[in-house]
RNA sequence: GGGCGGUUAGCUCAGUUGGCUAGAGCGCCUGCCUUACAAGCAGGAAGUCACAGGUUCAAGUCCUGUAUCGCCCA
């Protein structure tokens, strides 16, 4: 068998094979119970479905690589788990990259397709990355449901789409708005507030003059112009107003007076409005720095302008296309015949220029000044976002929703203006009453303060590729029927149009809408829509599916925190509306991952990490380990980034950090080498407790702590705690000192079956404890153990079961009676001794071959313990003779070494000086220790108001050192004798 | 502008409710191919815990402020 295992572990083979192990025994698979009981316990979690836009980076690898941890630990606690896998057909972003290859590869644009035929093209796109990603996921080791596998445009969640919509939209919760929104000219499509991203960018305040109608006398003194500051001059060609605060005090002279619009020739008014900030050159407030007093008022550009106009009842004048361009086809009524005319079907950009190019020529530019400020950009495109007048949908989320007042409550949230029974308050409630928590807490704030600061949300996007909206418009009434809902608005020139919504299932009606001259909106919903309906929509709802009665509500969440606005809100909200439940109570957010300077990995920096170069240089394993060690309650972690070279010569990026997971797994292998070539030939029998030795007693103890801490550590969401402690125990324990002494011990026949029993039990914990991180080099060692040695345990301590397959082995009980303080001890005197003596080897430059003869004077009770451990320690440390006692003699010419309650003599390696020189180091470091601990002993105030046991403590230290200090000394004199 | 987080060894990070001389991995130094493992074994060096105050018998840990880096929200 060994031989069959090279003695570096080799992950291809052993990863394949555990896979189809996996796959063929079905142990990914979620059954719901033939009848559901409440006995059952589920544990559930939906994936966050990863975008088709691209394969997955490092950062999906962790967040995957988490949630496998928590479904494989659950799993083998016996619980039924559904991992639900899928992806997210993320409207916008994947519609954009299509875009772009088509626009490269062939030059076509959208626009150059029916739009059938373009969304047949981004499917295409679609059922690749698709494809990719589940590889992908299925290479990391993810333990997902594959045949449940979901995308959020498929035909079970178009369904739950419909229903929804059709739902919310009876409910009067869907209403058609125009007002300001965040648009996008580069993909042409509306932003939620969310999907912008605030940048700084170095810009302008240009100081423009627009002329008074009549000149104005001020203080004696003839005003002709007032300036108004602003950053972006192009809109001045949609200005209504100028705006002035009533309690500047030329306001007096000013209100209700006008002023002639260069360019446009307009006259607009000057209005009083408290929005405007006074001038203050003096003040730290960039905004009063920098005004002028006077504001351009532009309604269809810029929301706080378009808050004013709504005030003072202002006209809204449109001047730009949605690409961004200035027109005068979308609202602006007095272009044609004035000087405006030259800069139609400029970009705006180019629009900024020219006119203050042109306000420069007419000496009516006052002054340039330069101004950082903040600009929001398109996440999908980074253009900068223009505030632009559109028609879309809306979701009222702040609105009561009346037939849920009776399962919700109604009224306000306390300190909130959010009704409980809102869709914003669907989604706050259960945090506030604790059913709903965050992992780590804090995340709970920014969870809290995004809901309580809701906006409605737009919920239409300008796309192809998405669930088009169900609805249909026409100015003629409809017939009212069960299946469609209505509503009435009034159009553009002030006509009646209706709007019914049909729901799922209804090809039919949808038919004889059509027929009856009835247009269907050309726009799709938002993506985050579907993305809301995803923890139940996969399950099959609205239908009241065996899943949805198993599984729902949900367990975990786990993901990043730039999601939790985005997503997590809304999942609970449409969770609460939908399914009448929130889909998980726990919400765990992991760091986000750095490269090695703390910059976010990035396609356009190059400094990403594609996890299939990491598990095809290091192992799935070693890649999980390198993620979960890294979990730690951080936000954010450090990967360094290194280029590496692959055997046909391309240059991908890899981390020094998959090594740590690396050496470990080969760690890992190396002693089940050991574990499995020791065990050929192992029996089964009951075990008697006392016929165990000191170092079986020992590694039981401290695996019994491994188990408590692990189980609970995981139970707490931790990560790297866990992984770090079973790393410690299995190296640092079980390899370093517990295979070590027993290797005699395998030697000898008589002594044999019980060390191989133990180290049996001991293994295969280890295997259980680690297999939710490292699932395919803990599954493949298994299935060897399993081979050589199916049946382990230890019969008499610990009951024995036994599994066809780790990944369904129950995870370890605890076994908190073995826990032996005492046997602890005992061992650490042991090993404190074997350090002592290794240290002094080589201190002395002693080769490890050469077997030495060493002396311990100590009290009776170390004496005893060491005495009857001799073989231990002569074993570990090469000595031919071990001798313990009370008055134990110092031989000629030994080296000493002392530490807490003993004097050890090395015989025959003696080099005065050398010994001299380590003797005064330690009596230099127990000096200081001793003055330590005399100050604060010497300290009254410690005394008398530290807690008695840490004053003991303390004393008892002194003590000990103390002891020490004049066994080194009484060293060093003997030496100068 | 509001909120959150980080700053501990050359690097990446741990450090529970304050309490022995602050830890790990990598890297570095010394010695070992000891039949599980050189991706290893044994040993070692290395830190003004960002800075300044404060609370306390006692502060990496608690409080206040500053600097600096980063993230989220507006």
């Amino acid at each position: 068998m060994i031989d069959d295992m090279p003695t570096v572990y080799e992950p291809k083979e052993v990863e394949k094979r555990a896979n189809e192990l996996w796959i063929s025994n079905k142990c990914f698979d979620a059954n719901p119970p033939e009848s559901p009981s409440q006995t059952d316990r589920t544990f559930t979690i939906v994936i966050p479905p990863p975008n088709v836009t691209a394969a997955l980076h490092l950062g999906h690898a962790l967040n995957n690589t988490l949630q496998d941890i928590l479904i494989r630990f659950r799993r083998m606690q016996q619980y039924n788990t559904l991992w639900m896998p899928g992806t997210d057909h993320a409207g916008i972003a994947t519609q954009t990259v299509v875009e772009k290859r088509i626009l490269a590869e062939e030059g076509k644009r959208r626009t150059d397709f029916e739009r059938d035929e373009f969304v047949a093209r981004v499917q295409a796109w679609k059922d690749e990355y698709e494809a990719q990603i589940i590889n992908q996921l299925k290479l990391m080791g993810c333990s997902c449901d594959w045949r449940r596998t979901r995308f959020t445009m498929d035909e079970v969640c178009a369904k739950a789409v419909r229903t929804t919509f059709f739902k919310l939209f009876k409910d009067g919760l869907i209403y058609r708005g125009k007002r300001l929104v965040n648009w996008d000219p580069a993909t042409q499509t509306v932003l939620a507030d969310d999907e912008v991203e605030h940048e700084t960018v170095q810009g302008h305040f240009w100081y423009l003059r627009y002329p008074l109608v009549e000149p104005v006398v001020m203080k004696g003194e003839k005003v002709e112009y007032l300036t108004v500051a602003t950053t972006r001059p192009e809109t001045m060609l949609g200005d209504t107003a100028v705006a002035m605060n009533p309690s500047d005090p030329r306001a007096k002279f000013l209100i209700g007076k006008q002023v002639r619009l260069p360019l446009v020739g307009r006259i607009i008014p000057i209005i009083p409005d408290d929005h405007v900030v006074l001038p203050d050159a003096a003040s730290s407030d960039d905004k009063a720095k920098f005004s002028t007093g006077f504001l351009k008022v532009t309604p269809a550009h810029d929301p706080d302008d378009w808050e004013i106009g709504q005030r003072h009842n202002l006209p809204v004048i449109n001047v730009m296309a949605p690409d961004g361009s200035i027109s005068d086809q979308y609202g602006w009524p007095d272009a044609q015949g004035t000087d405006a005319k030259q800069f139609l079907g400029m970009d705006r950009f180019e629009a900024c220029k020219a006119i203050v190019e042109w306000f420069r020529q007419e000496e009516l530019l006052e002054e340039v000044r330069e101004y950082a400020h903040e600009v929001g950009h398109s996440y999908r495109s980074h253009v900068p976002i223009e505030p632009y007048l559109s028609d879309q949908w809306y979701i009222a989320v702040k609105k009561p929703i009346e037939h849920l007042a009776e399962k919700f409550d109604e009224g306000l949230i306390k300190g909130t203006d959010v009704p409980v029974n809102s869709l914003a308050g669907l989604a706050l409630k259960p945090l506030l009453d604790g059913r709903l928590r965050f992992i780590p807490e804090r995340y709970a704030k920014t969870y809290q303060a995004w809901l309580e600061n809701l906006r409605d949300w737009p919920i239409s996007r300008q796309l192809w590729w998405g669930h088009q909206i169900p609805v249909w418009s026409s100015k003629n009434k409809s017939e009212d029927t069960s299946q469609i809902a209505v509503q009435k608005a009034t159009g553009e020139n002030g006509e009646t149009i209706y709007y019914v919504c049909v729901g799922p299932d209804c090809e039919d009606t949808e038919k004889q809408l059509e027929a009856d001259g009835w247009q269907r909106d050309l726009d799709v919903l938002d993506t985050w829509f579907s993305s809301a309906l995803w923890p139940f929509s996969t399950m099959g709802w609205p239908d009241d599916t065996p899943l949805m009665k198993t599984y729902y509500p949900g367990s975990v969440l786990c993901t990043a925190r730039e999601i939790i606005t985005l997503w997590v809100s809304r999942m609970v909200m449409m969770g609460q509306y939908c399914a009448g439940d929130i889909p998980f109570s726990d919400v765990f957010i992991h760091a986000m991952i750095q490269d090695g300077q703390g910059r976010k990995m990035s396609k356009s920096l190059g400094n990403g990490i594609d996890p299939l170069v990491a598990i095809d240089s290091h192992g799935a394993d070693a890649m999980r380990f390198a993620l979960t060690s890294m979990t730690t309650q951080t936000q954010d972690v450090r990967m360094p980034v290194e280029p590496m070279e692959l055997p046909d010569g391309r240059v991908v990026n890899t981390s020094p950090k998959f090594d740590l997971g690396r050496n470990f797994c080969n760690k890992l292998w190396n002693a089940s080498r050991f574990a499995l070539g020791n065990l050929q030939d192992m029996t089964v029998g009951k075990i008697n407790p006392d016929d165990l030795k000191l170092e079986d007693k020992w590694i039981l103890s401290r695996l019994a702590r491994a188990i408590e801490t692990t189980t609970s550590q995981l139970e707490e969401f931790k990560f790297s705690e866990p992984i770090n402690t079973l790393y410690r125990f299995f190296w640092n324990e079980l390899c370093d000192w517990y295979l070590e002494l027993i290797k005699p011990r395998m030697r000898d026949e008589v002594e044999k079956p019980l060390a191989q029993r133990v180290l049996a039990y001991v293994m295969d914990a280890c295997l259980r404890l680690f297999h939710p991180f490292l699932p395919f080099i803990t599954e493949g060692i298994y299935q060897q153990l399993n081979a050589i040695c199916p049946r382990r345990g230890l019969d008499g301590i610990v009951k024995p079961d036994s599994w066809d397959n780790l990944i369904q082995a129950k995870w370890p009980e605890p076994i908190g009676k073995v826990i032996n303080e005492d046997v602890e001890s005992r061992m650490e005197l042991v090993q404190t001794t074997i350090k002592m003596i290794r240290d002094l080897r080589t201190q002395y430059q002693v080769v490890p071959r050469k077997a030495l003869e060493v002396a311990v004077k100590t009290n009776e009770n170390y004496a005893g313990i060491l005495s009857e451990q001799a073989h231990l320690i002569c074993n570990l440390a090469n000595l031919s003779r071990l001798e313990a006692g009370t008055d134990c003699a110092k031989p000629e010419n030994a080296a000493t070494a002392v530490s807490e309650g003993l004097e050890l003599y090395v015989s025959g390696v003696i080099d005065v000086e050398a010994e001299q020189k380590r003797l005064l180091k330690k009596k230099d470091e127990l000096g200081g220790a001793i003055k330590g601990s005399e100050g604060k002993l010497n300290n009254e105030n410690f005394v008398t108001k530290a807690k008695p046991e840490v004053v003991q403590r303390e004393r008892d230290r002194l003590e000990q050192l103390k002891e020490q200090l004049a066994s080194v000394q009484k060293n060093l004199d003997e030496l100068i004798e």
